[in-house]
DNA sequence: GCGTTTTATCTTGACGTCGAGATACTCTAG
DNA sequence: CTAGAGTATCTCGACGTCAAGATAAAACGC
């Protein structure tokens, strides 16, 4: 049984016989794997009226714990943004009532973004569903699998983690 | 030894102790994981003065094989993006002088984007040095754990690949 | 042949992100 | 106490992508 990425290694191997192409057979497949899911993602996100976007701050702030605040510092180093577009990301989501922004009573400078209610509902709801989701894709892996492949993938994001705490 | 999603998945499970968050395990990793290879990627593409973007049409066109012709609507299949994105994309390769544009002979609406030689070179030379740099990330693994990621990978790209073709 | 449908590409406007810089406040050394 | 360095957030302009629509040519059915 082949996958695209075959298709793509058979090609590189026939016009650059003098490359090692074999690491394309794990990391290709991450890259590929990856795009799919965050379409999968976006439509398990569409029944919330979630927009990814959203749902990463939203289930940052969710998972920070009650009373779900966080600084936008915080928030970016979550979610992996830069503050501009954080910025404009809790302007959206304010603007939709979903979080709120409030003084940091510690520190002029600052602010805090808290998760309103309703934004609590529809986070919780699109985590069951994304959850649901998910293990539907992983459902033809063993567990043994599973746990030997997520073993395997931590290895590979250690380094990346340790870059910048 | 942890990594991010080991403390991702330890704050939903005390957040949301009802929800099996096992599937983050497997996908939230293969996520992060790509964000990180998309990265890298830029960086080893720097040095050969590459977009990412850039390297993904070069790289379509020199697979393709000699001589290196496709039309944009090949070339948008294989690298996922939208026909106004790849009109994009072709005249800004054609303004740098790394592919050329000419008129499908067999069909007047129709195009061919096609290398140059400078396109070619470039290419070449960006894909050698990825693999480099991709051969390293891996090379904490061995041969056999390499082999059995990219089976179990292929199996959970699978239905994405059939759903269009 | 002639009108309809399909195919191939390009055009356009809206959107989200980034990165650099601006602003306002806090911290620290002396 | 204050000058200077550091930190937190926001502003702004440029960029790449997408989706929908426009245009033109080809293929099909009758």
């Amino acid at each position: 049984m082949e996958d695209e990425v075959d298709r793509l290694i058979e090609a590189w191997r026939r016009e650059r016989p003098d490359l090692d192409v074999a690491p394309m057979e794990v990391l290709s497949r991450v890259s590929r794997l990856a795009r799919h899911l965050d379409r999968a993602r976006s439509q398990a996100f569409d029944t919330h009226g979630l927009e990814s976007w959203e749902f990463d701050v939203l289930a940052a702030l969710r998972r920070a714990g009650a009373p779900y605040k966080l600084s936008p510092g915080k928030l970016l180093k979550e979610t992996l943004v830069t503050s501009g577009t954080m910025t404009n990301r809790v302007d959206r989501l304010a603007a939709r009532g979903l979080v709120e922004r409030l003084p940091d009573p510690t520190d002029r400078r600052g602010v805090l973004v808290q998760l309103t209610p309703a934004g609590r509902d529809s986070v919780d709801a699109a985590m069951a569903d994304l959850l649901t989701h998910e293990r539907a894709l992983l459902g033809s892996l063993s567990e043994r699998d599973q746990q030997k492949i997520a073993r395997v993938l931590r290895e590979l994001v250690r380094p990346f983690d340790l870059e910048k705490g």
